[in-house]
DNA sequence: CAATAAATTATCCATATGGTTAATCAAAAC
DNA sequence: GTTTTGATTAACCATATGGATAATTTATTG
């Protein structure tokens, strides 16, 4: 991404300053974004395929496109990089989820709809989300306590207020909502994350649009709609 | 496990052979398996935390309490290893799903409810079944091609075999039946797989004998009763 | 332009890694 | 008992790794 970047200045010492075309102001602060992004994008791809001990800082860096010794420079170590890569996913995360304002008044039954195909989407797009989670979550890890307490608790609290529907979950009385946050999570995340097997198994692409705004009204279909239906019900 | 079984022979000697008490017949086949199925645990342990090529072969080696050049010795490799090992895991899935003898004769609505619960208590004794076919499975690698072609495509068809309700879905007509594998699939290891965060967040212990029977209840709930109740009205 | 500060690279280093080998030790065969 | 075969260990090696440092290049400022 930021390979060949580097080109000659003052080509020609005769010529006059003859600036490069990069160097308008604020280019500097341009280019360090850039950089800082690509290796952040980099290390979610790394991370996420060979989990945090398998990834190597120097892949990361390949990845970008850069030298590896950038990773100290703006991250301090392996360990600081990781961190800065899961806030930036979840920073994503909020800002795919947030519902548009036009969407506030319609209907509660279709903001739901709208609000789950937001989250498959979502689940489509980046499903080293789900992958780099569950490969921390099998020991109490300090990194896993940090992202529990940093984004997930946080995440599940939103992910109860902006979900435009209350489940009281009468109709199943073996689960809590809690658990049922987990579960649906999971199944949500399934075939994005499983997206190789199901391809090499079955020779479909679960990323076809297709494919991605099915499985929503699947996922409200199994959810979602029993709630809905069971508050219509209460409202009689 | 296998530490501490080097034992001195023949200490006095003036005293007649004095066998080792593991010297009976056949100690050493026993043996043999013994630190065999020992390396093939702690390889999994190690896989499922660390992922493939986060996993040390020394980690493995030293929580099988043996030398890491047995693991040459009985698995030529890393990958050799890990084949092996994943060869372990769904011979254990397969003898834990079969279903016993007198469930056979039982009426169809509780021997779904069985085998579920079967299925659930497998994903909470090891949830690193699921863990390693997660790591694998995100990019086309050779390791995802070998188990799923010689694994995982089975366990799909004995799982529909098996699985003694017929999934037509009409009641969930956004999902066919491979994609309903595989959500509840994720959902049925969700909260186990996530077992550490849940304690972190919840405080609760997914292990507990009485979470897991009553999440067993919950995946019924949410994924068969439908169908047992649409095939009872198609009986009508 | 020159001086300065920031971004980027090339290189180095201690350590850890997968894998290999030659010994050592225990069980089985004689 | 002694020999032979198989299981286990200790030591070794080439390479890769995370991290650190010094040099180099690029942008900004005056």
């Amino acid at each position: 991404m930021v390979a060949g970047h580097r080109r000659q200045h003052w080509v020609d010492s005769g010529a006059v300053t003859a600036p490069d075309i990069t160097a308008a102001p604020g280019a500097r602060e341009r280019q360090r974004r850039e950089t800082r992004n690509g290796i952040l994008n980099a290390a979610l791809a790394v991370f996420a395929e060979r989990g945090f001990d398998g990834a190597r800082v120097r892949d990361i860096a390949a990845q970008a496109g850069v030298n590896h010794g950038l990773i100290k420079y703006y991250f301090q170590n392996k360990e600081q990089l990781w961190k800065a890569a899961v806030d930036f996913l979840f920073e994503r995360l909020h800002q795919q989820m947030t519902e548009p304002e036009e969407d506030r008044c319609k209907p509660r039954a279709e903001r739901v709809r709208l609000w789950i195909k937001r989250y498959v989407r979502y689940c489509a797009q980046h499903p080293e989300h789900a992958r780099i989670m569950v490969q921390e979550s099998i020991r109490d890890s300090q990194r896993l306590q940090w992202a529990a307490d940093k984004h997930i608790r946080g995440s599940h609290q939103r992910l109860l207020e902006s979900l435009p529907v209350t489940l009281d979950l009468r109709r199943f009385p073996a689960i809590d909502t809690t658990t049922l946050i987990y579960m649906m999570n999971a199944a949500t995340q399934a075939p994005f994350t499983l997206a190789a097997e199901i391809r090499h198994l079955y020779g479909r692409d679960v990323n076809a649009a297709q494919f991605v705004d099915n499985y929503a009204d699947g996922i409200f279909d199994l959810f979602i709609r029993p709630y809905l239906a069971q508050a219509r019900e209460a409202e009689d």
